[in-house]
DNA sequence: ACCCAGGGTCATA
DNA sequence: TATGACCATGGG
């Protein structure tokens, strides 16, 4: 008998996803996202909300709602230039013109809801990135807050302050991170939805600053080794 | 005036 | 695979 698999991961242990969640939780409360009157008007601002902040996004759906252009219908059919005036708070207006509308095409092209539900999380996922101007985040977005189903979201705050916290490097490729999440937590859209809630209000709250996080409620969490 | 925000694509090496 | 340029508004 041979070297028997000594693969023990060397840490069975890194729970650290599940108390740095209580402390959030503990100190931001339940944020109950994704703000939105209707799934679309999520992917929707799923897509504008890229590097971009929210208070701007909501003037382009505000803009896209009083013209009465929050469906994929209306979206397709609009010429580029009007769809880009609505759109222009948001921020790169142009960019953002087209990768809604090739987002709108493909949901149409594919039933919208009603068929894109039954779809697997694998399968979707695969379509969403598939369509150009929905890169890994803007997918599970739409993967949790839209289709509701357990997909960790990994953003530049998550990465900036987990990596503060010592938990991980902040360098790891987007997959990783997201499969390193969702294996230390139960599946659940509803906690992922609030953790990452969580985590960007509190990035937007405390952790501001990029050098360190000084007076951080986390901080005391730093001890993990 | 400067920095950043709830990223992603494309060209290049 | 990995880096850099580019996209553009509004608030601090």
């Amino acid at each position: 008998m041979v070297n028997v698999q000594r693969k023990k991961t060397k840490s069975p242990n890194k729970k650290w996803a599940d108390k740095v969640y209580q402390k959030l939780l503990q100190q931001h409360g339940q944020l109950h996202w994704w703000p939105a009157d209707s799934r679309f008007e999520v992917m929707v601002g799923a897509i504008l909300t890229q590097n971009t902040a929210w208070s701007n996004v909501e003037k382009a759906i505000e803009n896209l709602k009083f013209a009465d252009m929050l469906s994929a219908d209306a979206i397709v059919n609009v010429s580029n230039v009007h769809l880009a005036k609505l759109l222009k708070p948001s921020g790169y207006f142009n960019i953002k013109t087209r990768r809604l509308k090739n987002f709108c095409k493909w949901y149409l092209q594919n039933g919208g809801y009603s068929c894109l539900r039954y779809w697997s999380t694998t399968k979707l996922r695969k379509e969403l990135l598939g369509v150009n101007g929905v890169g890994h985040e803007t997918a599970d977005d739409i993967l949790l807050y839209a289709f509701k189903r357990p997909v960790f979201v990994i953003d530049a705050y998550t990465r900036r302050i987990f990596s503060r916290l010592g938990c991980i490097t902040g360098e790891e490729l987007y997959d990783e991170l997201r499969v390193e999440f969702e294996s230390q937590l139960h599946k659940s859209n509803k906690l992922y939805g609030e953790y990452h809630a969580l985590v960007v209000q509190h990035g937007k709250d405390v952790c501001k600053t990029k050098p360190k996080c000084n007076d951080c409620s986390l901080s005391s969490m730093c001890e993990f080794d």
